[in-house]
DNA sequence: CCTACCGATCGGTAGG
DNA sequence: CCTACCGATCGGTAGG
């Protein structure tokens, strides 16, 4: 049942989120925190048990959107390139609907500590696993050239994690089209090829 | 003229270059730094005037030595394609050749203060400005597909940057090889075309 | 490069 | 959600 106003709780991790963001989650403080939400630091500890906590949940709480969005895409007997197209857009459909928690877990989930760091980074392998699953599907059907999948799945997401640095939701491109473009460049490459059409349906 | 051994300085910014590629700049602390060189932590004031500068020092020499490499990859006359490969191997070379900077570089920079950090990321535009002029001139000499340069200029460089991540200097592959592959995957992409040839000479 | 130290600030708690 | 506060630690300085 979603409340119609946003409680103080989720506030509190929506502004932490953006000031790990701009500023790195070890160069945050509580009374950062507490300045941006407009209260006393002590009073964050009423609905906050630490700093790391915060942290710990923007991270595991994107990882459940990065699988979510992946098992969305995901559908038995496709074809190997059409599998990867539709779970590029689902990861980049993550990082635009989310890009201040995506800029988050992508780079301060380092700061967590054990236990957590290490389900994360299980975690983050599980979903790398995912697409290079599908990248090695493709090379055994011929439908891709015989790249070495490990490389090449990190590879893909390298680009596709640049998003969100690129993506503005008043800029350009929407996120199907930035999804589209990584696409199409990952698959065709920059180079001319040579094979022109007369029409290029857009 | 190079000293034989290295001075206390240079230790104490390849200790620092270490520690921050670890832990992050926020999160290390001039008492980490002075246990990691085995001094107390006030002796590091004789060598350094701030931690900051050994962060400065970090960034801007990486930036030199980016730019170093384009300087030393360019050529007159060469073809996009061409050009492109030895920007591609230039930069990768970079990284590869010192990764624990290259990390601080591409991750803490932003914890420069002004005005170091408005010059940071007008050296960064420059370089960026760089590839883009390549890829631009690719895409009008037909070279190229009809790509946005400004995007895949920034794709381009998340995965060649994806590399100090990926690359072990004892591991089974050579910075060439790297660069090689990468250049490869983005140039042609990951379709398997269907021309194919009898060999392939790697 | 050391001992001794400073003012500021940190994450967090006690007790309303 | 507040006032009041704690022990620890921070970057850095003084003065050898």
């Amino acid at each position: 049942m979603p409340t119609l106003t946003e409680t103080p709780k989720l506030r509190l991790e929506r502004k932490a989120t953006e000031l790990f963001r701009e500023r790195g989650y070890a160069a945050t403080t509580m009374r950062d925190l507490a300045r941006r939400v407009g209260v006393e630091a002590a009073s964050l500890y009423a609905h906050v048990r630490s700093k790391e906590e915060l942290l710990r949940k923007i991270c595991f709480d994107m990882a459940d959107r990065f699988f979510a969005a992946l098992d969305t895409a995901e559908a038995p007997g496709l074809a190997p390139a059409e599998q990867l197209r539709r779970y590029v857009t689902a990861h980049v459909s993550v990082i635009t609907g989310h890009p201040a928690p995506a800029a988050v877990f992508l780079h301060e989930w380092r700061h967590l500590s054990e236990p957590s760091l290490t389900d994360f980074r299980a975690l983050r392998d599980r979903y790398e696993e995912r697409f290079r699953a599908v990248i090695t599907a493709g090379v055994e059907a011929g439908a891709f050239r015989a790249v070495d999948p490990k490389f090449t799945t990190l590879t893909v997401l390298s680009a596709l994690n640049w998003t969100y640095q690129w993506y503005r939701p008043d800029g350009a491109m929407s996120s199907e089209q930035i999804a589209a473009q990584l696409y199409d460049l990952l698959l065709r490459g920059l180079k001319e090829d040579g094979s022109r059409k007369t029409e290029d349906g857009a």
